[in-house]
DNA sequence: CTCATTATGTAGTAAATTTACAAATATTCA
DNA sequence: TGAATATTTGTAAATTTACTACATAATGAG
């Protein structure tokens, strides 16, 4: 059963080729979608002003199998089409309505990730983060915390982690880098002069250089493999930026595909990172 | 009608909570959830092993008025995008499943929190914060990241923000403080002991204390102020935790409530901000 | 105007859902 | 432990809902 996008659309566009009753129905849904999928055949039928079987013929005639099934498509359609929108904050927003902007803003931002993630760029990371000998997270701003994020869940690979936030020790480090050494540099924009000037300096070495930031960007072009994140269009000004959930959820999606890679053996070594912080913790009471 | 967004994850939440028969309803439909929308009372009666009365007051309980509004809300919820609840990775993913189901968790869990937002302790951290005359932002692990997050967020209201991830200075910080300081914890599971531990003797002093972590948990109990996390089952071992995009998202709308606080007259402030950063960039081409 | 065709409604039937109640199971407290 | 009580679950009947077959009404062509 493929249901359609939009149900009231198509509705709408056969409008005129429709019979007497069923225009009257076509109308009656129209006008109160959301009712109509909660309401019986009879009270439909009367709302419409017709008989009950002519609201079914009009269920048959778009396709579905019956009453039950049209409601059931029209809500799935109505579902849909209502699509997560970004909401910018304003100042006459108040604590009822603004946390759930952020929200919805922070989930649409997740979904359309989804739906676009670069898998082969993905996959090409996995692998060259599952060879390299060394691995250092860059970042500067937001992204120092995104890259602090990785650092703690990447040296569970047994692959030695570094992170730092310093201009001046990222180029150092990665003038000294050599073979089997891999830099992964964050940013949202990917034009951030030090950082860039850091992936330059890390590509005349042997190094291997991943990033994850805008497509296109000069940090993109300085990288063996580059992971896109779509830059949201910079309209609102104070929105805070959803990006770097983005980033951390595909460093995730790395991790777990480095843990996949490393195979199922790999398991006991995880518990036991993870047994080693129950010590740290006030027992359940 | 206020139907829920995802009501696959409120089902699989309240699992532990339910009836023998409940449950056997319960897993019938988490395991095939679009079948569940087109199959009559009867025939996922018969699938979960109960009465079909069983599966009516299942319905009810999710505050359905019975079946078929129940499939109703089910249908709707699947449209909406996010299909799947807490599904683990296993090592028969690849490339084309895992990431997916990871994206899926972590909007599944900003879904989850969107319905819970505890508003109250929400509205009054951002007046405690608005008020400080400093604040602290403590984590450890993955939450130490998190805390770096909130300080490049909240250091722009004009309130000297500080970040520790040594336990010996937060200690140090936390035993000098006085009236107008604000401590911010922040904690996935509320029982890290040297965390706990700062809190109290923060707690001993004049200084103001918000935590962002488990209810009920130790650290919250030490706190004047606690935003819940909802702490999801641990029954996943490698999954990566989702709860931090939770805490990030609650920082945003923290930081949120603030700027609304200080009025539009503060929003010039915002922008130089914004423009110090122009010159450390490379220009669009 | 009549016949053929299409559209619509009526009434009966089958199916699905809900309710009321009784049996079974679990829980509490002596 | 065992009786008393509460909770859970299923049975069966009532009610609501949807569908089918058929009859009537409307429309259009010749």
């Amino acid at each position: 059963m493929t249901s359609e996008p939009n149900l009231l659309a198509v509705i709408q566009r056969q409008l005129n080729e429709l019979n007497k009753s069923e225009a009257k129905v076509a109308l009656a849904i129209l006008n109160a979608p959301e009712e109509a999928t909660r309401s019986s055949i009879a009270s439909l039928a009367a709302s419409a002003g017709v008989s009950e079987p002519s609201v079914n013929r009009f269920c048959k005639r778009f396709g579905a199998t019956g009453f039950p099934d049209f409601k059931l498509q029209l809500a799935t359609s109505l579902a849909s089409g209502v699509r997560y929108v970004s909401r910018a904050v304003e100042f006459s927003d108040d604590i009822n309505t603004f946390p759930t902007k952020l929200f919805d803003n922070a989930i649409n931002a997740l979904m359309t990730a989804k739906e676009e993630l670069p898998l082969k760029a993905i996959a090409r990371a996995v692998d060259q983060i599952a060879q390299a000998r060394r691995v250092y997270f860059f970042g500067l701003g937001t992204s120092a915390a995104v890259a602090r994020d990785a650092e703690h869940k990447f040296f569970r690979f047994n692959v030695p982690v570094f992170t730092h936030e310093d201009p001046l020790m990222q180029r150092m480090l990665a003038a000294s880098a050599g073979v089997g050494d891999l830099f992964f540099f964050i940013s949202h924009t990917g034009r951030t002069k030090v950082l860039v000037e850091a992936a330059e300096i890390a590509r005349q070495t042997e190094a291997t250089i991943v990033s994850l930031t805008a497509e296109g960007s000069p940090l993109a072009d300085k990288s063996h493999c580059c992971i896109n994140v779509k830059v949201e269009e910079d309209t609102e000004q104070y929105l805070p930026m959803t990006s770097r959930l983005v980033q951390l959820v595909i460093l995730d999606v790395l991790a777990a595909g480095v843990t996949l890679r490393r195979g199922e053996g790999f398991t006991p070594h995880l518990a036991r990172i993870k047994d080693s912080l129950k010590d740290t913790r006030f027992q359940t009471s």
